[in-house]
DNA sequence: ACTCTAGTTGAACCGAGATTCAAATACGAG
DNA sequence: CTCGTATTTGAATCTCGGTTCAACTAGAGT
């Protein structure tokens, strides 16, 4: 038997095999017994945190956007330079991999949308809340004479976006020729335009 | 009871009631009798067609990309003109509202290509056609003089691509400010960019 | 050390969906 | 018109997943 835990730790604990389970199974292919194996208990153990499923799908779908999104804005807290600033965030918002859980777990989402108003509202609000992210850095590279922009910046701050989205689902099919780093390069190479900065990586990684 | 068909006639009932049934339930949520009750037949009938019920929802997925394509290259195929046809293509990528049937099965399939080879191979496919595609058109219109390519034809062709699939979804998820014109203009936006050429429709649908 | 309770199990039950198959039947060939 | 076969049904069976719940702890509070 697994280790007794306070509700707080196993919800924890459930979000993340809801969260693991769904990637293998998909948001409608899941089931309260892969769910259940994946956190070492039973069904029952489940049932008794979350009598009903769908709330934990949808807890486990919310959880796995916001780390994505922290994760991003983490890792591009310490950059002052617009250029770079951009550069990192552009990668930070690819998988790592074809195998990469968080964007897998996104990736998901974007078919039960079509038919689940709350998985819709979720994803809209991602990615609201990453045009957001590009444009503040496009105005502040702007502001700072970095950057020229050649459209509004709602506009390449969308389209930013909406290119990682779609390599993104790209990586995670294993495309032989479009790998992260091929990925990378094609938005760079739209962002130059947009920008008319040569936008030079001077770190790896 | 339904009438009796042949053994073709009925494959394709079947392969397009997998297809309604897919978009309502989801790829791995769908259930043997909802297909069979969208094709007007009892279970037993639908595995005597199929007795593998996977190989009927890969033919479903299959032809319903087939369906996709062939739309759009009709669509294109009487127009002379590179920028009007450029234009033309961009529309014809997009769903046409959030319930547009062939684009919300093409969406279901991201998901399942994270786990599922088969699927996987098909959108890579599907994007790489229409990644040809868009090349074609914008060969033929530097050639022509009328596009002005401001990079090669295949990083400009693959964002083009890139950036209807990433619209599609959020008009699927029915973002509350991007609809179909309004993607149209995002993706001309940087269509223009890269070719040089203001692209202005001249006539509307 | 002794509750007392929250968390967990495991078995029992229920219903749904997949699968099988004999029987029924529509339809085409001759 | 009749036969033969391909198609479909519908019922029986089987399996599996969801749900319930009484019994069993582990551990916190006193």
């Amino acid at each position: 038997m697994s280790q007794r835990k306070s509700k707080a730790d196993r919800r924890l604990d459930l979000i993340d095999a809801a969260r693991r389970a769904m990637i293998q199974h998909g948001t409608e292919g899941v089931h309260l017994n892969q769910i259940a194996e994946e956190a070492g208990l039973t069904s029952g153990a489940v049932l008794y945190h979350y009598p009903n499923l769908r709330d934990l799908l949808i807890e486990a779908h919310q959880a796995g956007m916001e780390r994505f999104y922290e994760r991003r804005v983490k890792k591009i807290s310490g950059i002052a330079d617009p250029a770079q600033k951009l550069i990192v965030t552009i990668r930070s918002g690819l998988p790592e991999g074809p195998d990469d859980a968080g964007v897998r777990l996104l990736c998901e989402l974007g078919g039960a949308a079509g038919r689940n108003r709350v998985y819709a509202t979720l994803l809209t609000t991602l990615f609201d809340r990453q045009v957001s992210m590009y444009q503040t850095i496009l105005e502040t590279g702007a502001a700072h004479g970095v950057f020229t922009l050649a459209q509004d910046s709602e506009i390449i701050a969308r389209n930013l976006v909406a290119l990682e989205d779609a390599y993104g689902y790209r990586i995670i099919a294993r495309h032989h020729s479009i790998d992260p780093e091929k990925a990378v390069e094609l938005i760079l190479d739209h962002a130059r335009l947009a920008t008319g900065n040569p936008l030079k990586p001077t770190t790896r990684r």
